[in-house]
DNA sequence: TCATGATTCAAACGTTCGTTTGAATCGCGC
DNA sequence: GCGCGATTCAAACGAACGTTTGAATCATGA
């Protein structure tokens, strides 16, 4: 009948934040229900019960962060644009509309935390067939507004070239929320304070609105201060 | 009858070739010994024999290709140094001998072919330890190199905004290189021959340098064309 | 209070995993 | 031809996996 409340959800909670934390440290393929069922202190047949399946576990962890998440985006989008009144906007303001509720997601251990950034980064470069199926469905209103934006906003790029610039952006993105740092670069540097999700934020607004932003090559395909293929060996053949 | 039948290390080969597309496609959790040695056509206990276990293989596969991509990568800029004769490279320069390495593996299905490019791009996010050791140890040579190139090409850039930088620029490297396209993003697009490999970076290279050489923000740490703290919602509360 | 449906629980299901074993087979110097 | 180290093979190991089951327990409306 109606749902009701007989301590109703609390053991579902409890797998879906352990599931994510579990997920986000060791991945979904190498991470068993018997971990999480124990770390959530819930018996082990709990998961099956509420979700059905460990598949559709993970599958309504994202789809519950991910849609308050992109609907955010979207509304921040459209306040900016409300703001305008018709003037476009810039760059950088389309980008903090996608960057920006991601920090607040950052900050909100209740909306999910660094925990679920980091889990959504992963999932990006995720193999298999169940991310391929959520992360789409879920990003397309977004990959279609916020092109839609840059459209207006870089009138002079061609829409192939940026297409790819979009998708070299999310890459710098996805990869900076799952901050993985596999290559230990920022550890090769002193961060004195540097380090906080809003500092990283405010460095990579730049970068990627100057990518956007980029000179279009010439027509003839060449670059600028290195013309030459691409990938033919300078000086002498390598050992 | 069968003279090539047995060959010595040709089973060692198979093993790499088949584990490499494999893990390539479906991760490295979720692929087993059974579906490698069953597509490869050779025992089971093959793999633990040659290799030791299923750890060391993945190693030696990644330290068997990535060795050599890098060093590439870094004879690559001492060429292009050399050539400079003292002047600073471009950072187009220093960009062109990450990728263009990458690319030389990409054409050459015997360096591992786009095969390898896409499991290195996904190792960067993939959990677990073994990830977390052989990349930074194959990579450290690289980074420091790169590094020290950047910092006398964009003398401007303090170290730590640089170290991010170049975190970014990793960022959408990996992501491009993984060619998952979790988005969909670039299906949305005609790309009528503009998705081969030298394409895309040539898209990419302009895209990274405009990054790196983006300007600083003010030292008050004001972001142009939009002032006040990121993540603060414009307009009107969120719903 | 009691019946009922929702939830929890321990136990086991069948499957697949990485690894090991010991014998069979091979290439090859003698 | 023969022995020997290297390699391959079928089979099995114990462990861990996701899932299922059926009874016990709980919360609540009648």
């Amino acid at each position: 009948m109606i749902r009701k409340k007989q301590v109703p959800a609390e053991t579902r909670d409890r797998i879906l934040f352990t599931a994510e934390s579990l997920f986000m440290e060791r991945g979904y393929a190498a991470t068993s229900l018997r971990m999480i069922t124990a770390k959530a202190r819930v018996n082990l047949a709990a998961v099956n019960y509420h979700f059905g399946s460990k598949e559709a576990l993970i599958r309504e962890l994202f789809e519950r962060r991910l849609g308050p998440l992109n609907s955010a985006r979207i509304a921040y989008l459209d306040r900016l644009e409300a703001q305008a009144r018709g003037r476009a906007l810039s760059v950088e303001q389309i980008i903090e509309a996608i960057v920006a509720p991601a920090l607040q997601v950052n900050r909100d251990p209740l909306a999910g935390g660094v925990g679920f950034l980091r889990l959504l980064g992963r999932a990006f470069s995720e193999p298999g067939d169940t991310m391929r199926d959520i992360l789409p469905a879920q990003y397309r209103q977004v990959v279609v507004r916020f092109k839609e934006a840059l459209v207006q906003a870089l009138p002079q790029v061609p829409d192939q070239e940026l297409t790819w610039r979009m998708h070299f952006m999310f890459g710098a993105l996805s990869y900076t929320m799952a901050g993985n740092d596999a290559l230990k670069l920022v550890a090769t540097c002193n961060l004195e304070g540097g380090d906080e999700p809003e500092s990283i934020i405010r460095r990579l607004i730049p970068f990627l609105a100057s990518g956007l932003k980029a000179p279009l090559p010439g027509p003839n395909g060449k670059r600028s201060a290195q013309p030459g293929r691409i990938g033919s060996v300078p000086g002498r053949k390598a050992a």
